[in-house]
DNA sequence: GATTGGCACTTGGCACCAAAGAGTGCCAGA
DNA sequence: TCTGGCACTCTTTGGTGCCAAGTGCCAATC
């Protein structure tokens, strides 16, 4: 027996078991493929694979079901990624077409490969390794209220407000924001404490506890990273798919919502730019996750966006668009 | 017989079919209410109850469910105000110490309110109506990519970035946005388009195509509704009432990630700050919410807050908890 | 006139049972 | 190494009968 044919079953098996979503028998399992072997035969291959833990039976007189290993072994020596439909590349080019910032080519993308895979969808912010620091605005808000706000050259802005001294007049907000600015622009966000650090140096004692506020805010912002948040789309599809994961949904939401397991995924995530990484059931190493899969690609510099849906899901259309739109979206941001 | 009785018993049917999700009937009744009246009295005034319509039989020889008349009658007439438990206000409490910015205080506001409500909550970000203008800042992204920020005295930042002409230095739009700040600052964002379109008049006409993208972003900016988005939390609790939605959560899903109903919903809300509006199935308007109803409040500026559940939910406890918060919030934001 | 106890009737749910179907493992033979 | 056949195992499905909960109606009572 061929090492070739048990694969070809197991493929078989995923195949079958994905669109039916119920076990398979070795008898229906050659009404719908062309094995060129008896039923017999396939039992006795399946038996082997059951033994190298690739399927398993939920009881005696009952059909084989993949493991998450079966899957694992499916991803990895049978499935092979499939040229995206005509429809579905023109899609992925309307996709960027008019896009005005960041955010919104993000939310275009994830709604869009939520909707063409039928799964959860969800992008990271991409991630602002290196920024330099182009302009630090202050705006005095209320009257011991400041409202920070710090632009990087990529053209993220990220903001922040915090209680200040009262009684300062706006105006010395200006002459604080001409100050930092010539200390901070152009540097990496990275590296703002030493050089503001000097800066509250050089300033009469005097004035130094109102700037220093003011600093601390602003390295706590430039420290903020921001491509730890995710966007995410088609939550409504785990529904559709419910009963893939033993009827209970709700931890799963509570995944998703909750965001920190998911960022924790993806700072997991190592590959490269158009690359595609499968985390299969326990492989995610989380309790609600136990029945999931992710099917995640690279993007940009280092950022990624992956599909989450049950392990019972088909691989090779999801792996063929998470890598197109991960590349296109990469080509984009050149 | 009085009408009295006939509220008292809906208000027991609501309360009972909330708690057991059962249809009930008349014995049952008896066993968790001190009516002062026998079985058969009940279900006098229960036919007569199911006659206007206020509740419901879901087959013959089956206990009574309220009707969306129903709940909207005990909303109106039976319920009242309860007032929280201490660790509730202790929560609440807690809610409001050290908020850094709006974001925050509005996601940890939802996330409360989901929690303790046990369902879907949702914050309109708060409306910017009549804000003046106090910066305008812009930012050369890309030789040809231009980032516009837009900072108001209430301190909401937004911003934008598009494609403008190249070739132009960095200073000049340094330039350009001292000049642009001149014109606006101070300005209500609904008043820009006359004193934008002096300025432009007033530029030499070679500078004035140039500008003129840059205005033209401002606008669009200073007209986009940042009120009209929602931050919301526990969409896992539909999860846990899926059966009240006919198993099929799959369109509410659909509703909550689309937005738009919801945003309707909002605009349709009416609720000064502190009052509560409560919209019960039919009354939202939308087949994905017939079995849902909606708990809001206003809050700030004619902000709106609310809870999203199935119309087969703790009126009390809702109604109690939206109004706290919302009264809380208010406070918090002068 | 409102209320009540009694009674006949309806219906969904559940336990139980039997038959059917799908699938397996194993074995002897090609 | 593959195949057809056979005995065996389990789940699924359909049918039956019974019970509990609930109703409507009516005559009797306060």
């Amino acid at each position: 027996m061929t090492d070739e044919r048990k694969l070809q079953i197991l493929g078989a098996i995923v195949e079958d078991y994905v669109s039916t979503r119920e076990p398979v028998g070795s008898k229906s399992l050659l009404e719908r493929h062309e094995l060129g072997v008896s039923a017999a035969t396939v039992r006795n291959d399946m038996s082997q694979l059951e033994e190298e833990g690739l399927i398993h039976q939920p009881h005696t007189s009952a059909g084989r079901v993949p493991t998450d290993k079966g899957y694992r072994t499916f991803v990895d020596h049978v499935a092979t990624v499939k040229p995206l439909s005509a429809p579905e590349r023109r899609a992925i080019r309307a996709l960027l077409e008019d896009v005005g910032d960041v955010e919104e080519l993000l939310s275009r993308t994830v709604r869009l490969l939520a909707q063409t895979t039928q799964q959860v969808a969800m992008v990271q912010y991409p991630a602002r390794r290196q920024a330099r620091i182009r302009h630090v605005e202050l705006v005095k808000v209320a009257d011991s209220l400041l409202l920070v706000v710090l632009i990087t050259e990529s053209g993220r802005v990220d903001q922040r407000t915090v209680p200040v001294m009262a009684g300062k007049p706006a105006e010395h907000y200006v002459g604080l924001r001409d100050q930092l600015n010539r200390v901070v622009s152009g540097r990496e966000v990275t590296d703002l404490r030493a050089p503001t650090g000097e800066y509250l140096e050089s300033l009469p004692p005097a004035d130094r506890t109102a700037a220093a506020e003011v600093v601390e805010a602003l390295l706590e912002l430039a420290a903020t990273r921001a491509e730890e948040r995710i966007m995410m789309a088609g939550t409504a599809n785990i529904a559709r798919s419910a009963e893939d994961f033993a009827r209970d949904v709700e931890p799963l939401l509570d995944v998703l919502e909750e965001q920190l397991v998911l960022l924790r995924l993806f700072t997991e995530m190592h590959a490269s730019p158009g690359a595609v990484e499968v985390r299969i059931g326990s492989e995610l190493h989380d309790r609600a996750l136990h029945q999931a899969a992710l099917v995640g690609a690279g993007y940009g510099q280092g950022s990624h966006l992956a599909i989450l849906g049950p392990s019972r899901m088909d691989y090779v259309a999801g792996i063929s668009t998470v890598q197109a739109i991960a590349r296109y979206v990469s080509r984009y941001l050149e």
